[in-house]
DNA sequence: ACGTGTTTAATGGAAG
DNA sequence: CTTCCATTAAACACGT
């Protein structure tokens, strides 16, 4: 079963950060491959097509979208809790042990995804610059230094990609922006046992397991596949585009997304 | 110059 | 084997 508490990009709705042919460098018409290292424009001559790997990839989700009851454009801002008593189904409490992981406390990488670190953080501190993230992280696990730029790289990526993180108005000194979780955004993290530590990591990571997952995830990914089709203006007639109107209750029943007094 | 933010691409692992 | 996601690296633009 693939990490239930993934989510489906918002660039993997719209199509953005799927280009079907690799995208030319805005300075020459060419795609640019002078920084990529000699081993790695080996490994390109030698794999698969980019062309044909997006094409497949855009292929296959196009697919997903169109196969569930999720392309409702009411459901983009629909708030579970506010239509009716959630009654989670209690199916899959999933029991998994978190890796074990035998290195000292200080070189150990925690067991949790850069969107579940910035998440807590942000969770924790509402809103907090860049900075203010690296400085969380690294508080609390010294396995991210902070002289290293390797992690952060890809914490700014993460930021960048990934619709749960909002980024808000500019930091009131210095650079950059105040980054917070989105107004829907629900907790990454899986509902762990022992509780993310609060300072340097002194409690062994390998004790926890992951006890449960959120199970409004699957709300939250049909809020952003149902962005895809936001009832819009109609190019040529100038009308509004419907969907044919259907109670939420119903939708939702008839998804299986919850059961229902 | 530096920090930040965006984007592209490669790679490896997990899961189907 | 294929697909998807997370991670990592890197280029580049922009603002301070």
């Amino acid at each position: 079963m693939r990490t239930p508490f993934t989510r489906t990009y918002l660039g993997d709705i719209t199509g953005w950060h799927a280009p079907l042919s690799p995208v030319p460098n805005s300075k020459n018409d060419s795609v640019n491959t002078s920084h990529t290292s000699t081993a790695v424009k080996a490994n390109m001559a030698t794999k698969t097509p980019e062309s044909e790997k997006w094409r497949r990839r855009k292929l296959s989700k196009n697919i997903d979208n169109d196969n569930d009851c999720a392309s409702l454009a009411w459901l983009l801002n629909f708030r579970l809790d506010e239509v009716v008593n959630v009654r989670v189904p209690d199916d899959e409490p999933v029991v998994k042990e978190a890796k074990v992981d035998v290195e000292s406390p200080a070189v150990r990488k925690p067991p949790y995804t850069y969107p579940e670190l910035i998440e807590r953080a942000l969770r924790e501190n509402g809103e907090l610059t860049v900075s203010g993230i690296y400085q969380w992280i690294s508080d609390r696990f010294p396995f991210y230094k902070a002289n290293d730029e390797r992690w952060k790289n890809s914490v700014r990526h993460n930021l960048s990609i990934n619709p749960h993180f909002r980024k808000g108005a500019r930091a009131p000194q210095g650079a950059g922006h105040l980054w917070s979780l989105a107004a829907n955004a629900i907790d990454l993290l899986p509902l762990r046992n022992t509780p993310m530590p609060e300072e340097k990591a002194a409690e062994p990571l390998h004790t926890a397991k992951i006890i449960g997952f959120p199970k409004v995830i699957v709300l939250d990914e049909a809020a952003i596949a149902a962005a895809s089709i936001i009832p819009d203006q109609d190019l040529f007639s100038g009308s509004t585009m419907f969907l044919n109107p259907v109670s939420a209750e119903q939708v939702i029943r008839e998804c299986g997304l919850i059961t229902v007094d």
